[in-house]
RNA sequence: GUGGGCGUAGCUCAAUUGGUUAGAGCGAAGGACUGUGGAUCCUUAGGUUGGGGGUUCAAAUCCCCUCGCUCACCCCA
């Protein structure tokens, strides 16, 4: 085979789009519900806002980006996330005039160069939520509980929330330095990446699986907020409670990206693998400002398409079936063929889905192909028909036929449908 | 980027452990039924055994390289 979908790409088949399909809708119908209007942001930027957005010493900026230089030379970026781009265009098009906060979702597929693996791909879809210009606790309640509620309303109920706070730029310097107090003595058990880490990064040491043990009886974040942050994560817990969201403190949880403050929260399915976050996300307020406009509390969550859909299949939860064909056509030889398929426009002009195939098949074989596409009825005109302007309707389900005149075939068929024989 | 497992018809898997012509089920096409689908039976098509090199009288099988898939680390959705 000379040509195959690049590594960490995939191709999404007919049978599996109605799965997407039964997502997308159910998303767009919750949210909305909840108030939610859809955005659709460039599928590359400019690479700068990612490294500023993301920050220069994450992964994603440091070592996973697809970035490539356009033909007059400047530096773009296939987005490697959905936020940065999103608060790029509520700063460029003062979306803060329209009212605040604005509640915003996208969907749209994300790039990281990254090694492939079961819930991980290169090219990856997510359902993105941001609210923006609202610093009230009940936002980060609000967009946990919606996304929670999507994922069940899917059918997924292995589900886990996950909450921690990773404070503001007072109180987690104040953190980072305590962590390091605490991690230095233990220098040379640490792992080789998170001796780096301990200088650059010490929050990301909680992360990591080697070192397990050291951040056990370490301190945690949420010991040293600040007055603010507490109140605000105090706030955002008890608005949980309130929509009766059940969660689980977790104090080592942190963020890969930069802009995080505060609240910080994933959303696991126990059936996934070692990728189990459907959905994560947090508080970021300072980053409207960091992209020059002005201070702008905000909150945002995005969810992995393709892991949800990973854990609809480990669950086996049964997707309504696909799209089907009202009727289909088996005509028998091109004189036929020629008189009726103008017939075919009249049916799809009343909404009537329709296949018409121009090649010869058997009479026996357009059925099993009918069948096949499960058309609820079949056309059949052969010479003996058409030579008394008359058309034979089968019916697909109970197998009768009976004999009715092209003339009234639309009417017919499009009374038929309507009475729910669809 | 690192490590483990695996690559055989469209799909799921066989091939007596190195033995000559690589098989089966599902699916597809056709027929039994010359103008009637789904069930049954029959027939047919479909393969450079991922690719390249090597060892051997002989390689799907052993070795090396490479590509890909997969799982885990890392990281994240």
């Amino acid at each position: 085979m000379e040509f195959k979908a690049v590594r960490g790409t995939k191709d999404i088949l007919p049978d599996t789009v109605k799965v997407w399909q039964y997502i997308e809708g159910k998303a767009k119908k919750i949210l909305e519900c909840y108030g939610y209007q859809e955005i659709r942001t460039p599928i590359f930027e400019e690479t700068n806002l990612f490294v500023r957005g993301i920050g220069e010493t994450t992964d994603i900026v440091s070592k996973e980006m697809y970035t490539f230089l356009d033909k007059k030379g400047r530096s773009l970026t296939l987005r490697p996330e959905g936020t940065a781009p999103v608060v790029r265009a509520y700063i460029e098009h003062r979306l803060d005039t329209r009212g605040s906060p604005i509640r915003l979702y996208y969907f749209g597929p994300m790039f990281r160069y990254e090694r492939p693996q079961a819930g991980r791909q290169r090219q990856f879809w997510q359902l993105g939520i941001e609210v923006l210009g609202t610093s009230h606790p009940s936002i980060d309640a609000e967009v946990i509980d919606m996304t929670m509620y999507l994922l069940q309303e899917l059918g997924l109920n292995e589900l886990e929330v996950q909450i921690n706070s990773v404070g503001c730029g007072v109180c987690r310097p104040r953190y980072k330095e305590a962590l390091i107090r605490y991690l230095s003595p233990f220098f040379k058990d640490l792992c080789k990446s998170c001796k780096e880490k301990l200088s650059r990064n010490p929050m990301r040491i909680l992360d990591c699986k080697v070192c397990f043990d050291l951040k056990i009886s370490s301190p945690v974040m949420i010991e040293f907020l600040c007055d603010r942050c507490k109140d605000h994560f105090e706030g955002v817990k008890e608005y949980l409670d309130m929509l009766e969201v059940t969660f689980i403190l977790k104090p080592h949880l942190v963020r890969g990206l930069d802009y995080y403050t505060n609240t910080c929260f994933e959303i696991i399915d126990k059936n996934l693998g070692a990728q189990d976050a459907v959905c994560a996300g947090g508080r970021y307020d300072g980053l409207v400002e960091e992209f020059g406009g002005k201070p702008t509390p905000a909150f945002g969550a995005s969810a992995g398409i393709e892991r949800i859909i990973v854990a609809l299949e480990k669950q086996g939860v049964d997707v309504p079936s696909s799209t089907k064909v009202d009727v289909y056509f088996a005509t028998i030889g091109s004189r036929v063929k020629k008189k009726v398929f103008s017939l075919v426009k009249d049916l799809r002009k009343k909404d009537i889905s329709t296949i018409f195939e121009w090649n010869d098949k058997s009479l026996k074989a357009s059925l099993r192909e009918a069948n096949r596409l499960r058309s609820r009825f079949v056309v059949i005109i052969g010479d003996t028909e058409l030579n008394r302007n008359q058309a034979i309707l089968k019916d697909m389900e109970t197998g009768e036929q009976k004999e009715i005149s092209l003339s009234g075939l639309v009417n017919v068929i499009s009374n038929l449908l309507r009475r729910g024989c669809k």
